[in-house]
DNA sequence: AAAAGGACCTGGTGGC
DNA sequence: TGCCACCAGGTCCTTT
């Protein structure tokens, strides 16, 4: 489900609704995500205050005075704040009480993310500290992606989807940048000039800061933390479309599997 | 060191 | 209606 501007949209719909607020009871259904749920959660968190929520990557880290929480959504996960009395549903694996009487509520039906605690400096932590720079602050350049590319001969969509080097571009808005930016996703990521990799930077933001504008893309079932869908799917200009006439140029939109992700070009708008 | 492929899960969809 | 193959917004781990 989620790319960088999904859990954006996460956070700030979720920031006014925890921070300052007390947990006050934490509920485990289900320890079996994709590391399992500490069960002694509960003794870490309740009583505690929420100081701030921020992002890193895909990572959502709720920060009390003791430590910090970290979430990350995998490919289905949501948090939603609900009233108290909401009825549990499948998959409604964790509940955090807060002092508002509402509830964070995690929600996860293919189990690839995680909620795991952790006392150290978030950045220290073992699934953050190897991740590469954010694509939205300005200490990126086009000239570092560039750098990092010499002699990497993967195609240049499996590249910027590298975590090590650039977080938060996905699937879908890998496709749209590489499409924004005329640049076929299949090319080898040592091929490109910096003067294409400044381009597909420019590209990136402008395709990241649109989707987190317009509150990420609802494909089926992503909302933020109040249930709101987001409208960026109305903007996609590649991804989904084989078959179609390209918005540019009117030539059919054409699909491949890269990396085994499915890829959409316009064959003359992103020659190879 | 880099690249490719499999693994982890559930559910929706479309074909027969 | 049922069964089956295939697909899905992520990313870690193993093998080549």
């Amino acid at each position: 489900m989620p790319e960088l501007p999904e859990v954006e949209t996460i956070m700030r719909s979720l920031a006014p609704n925890l921070v300052e607020k007390i947990i006050e009871k934490v509920i485990i259904r289900e320890t079996r995500l994709r590391w399992p749920v500490d069960l002694n959660l509960p003794s870490y968190l309740e009583g505690q205050t929420v100081q701030q929520i921020s992002r890193r990557s895909k990572y959502l880290l709720v920060s009390t005075l003791n430590g910090h929480l970290l979430i990350h959504l995998g490919m289905s996960g949501n948090l939603r704040i609900l009233p108290q009395n909401t009825p549990v549903k499948k998959h409604d694996h964790v509940d955090i009480h807060l002092s508002s009487q509402q509830i964070l509520r995690y929600h996860d039906t293919r189990r690839f993310g995680c909620i795991l605690w952790t006392t150290q400096a978030p950045d220290q932590h073992v699934l953050l500290r190897e991740l590469g720079q954010e694509p939205l602050t300005p200490e990126l350049t086009g000239d570092y992606w560039y750098q990092r590319a010499r002699s990497r001969k993967l195609a240049v969509k499996n590249y910027i989807m590298d975590n090590h080097i650039v977080v938060g571009i996905g699937n879908i808005y890998a496709n749209e940048a590489l499409f924004l930016a005329g640049i076929h996703p299949n090319r080898a990521a040592q091929q490109l000039t910096l003067a294409d990799y400044q381009r597909l930077l420019i590209c990136v933001r402008r395709v990241l800061n649109t989707a987190i504008a317009m509150g990420g893309t609802t494909l089926r079932d992503f909302t933020d933390g109040t249930g709101k869908e987001g409208y960026f799917k109305n903007e996609l200009q590649i991804y989904g479309r084989e078959g179609e006439k390209c918005t540019q140029c009117g030539k059919i939109i054409k699909h491949m599997q890269i990396g085994q992700r499915s890829s959409y070009y316009c064959p003359h708008c992103q020659a190879e």
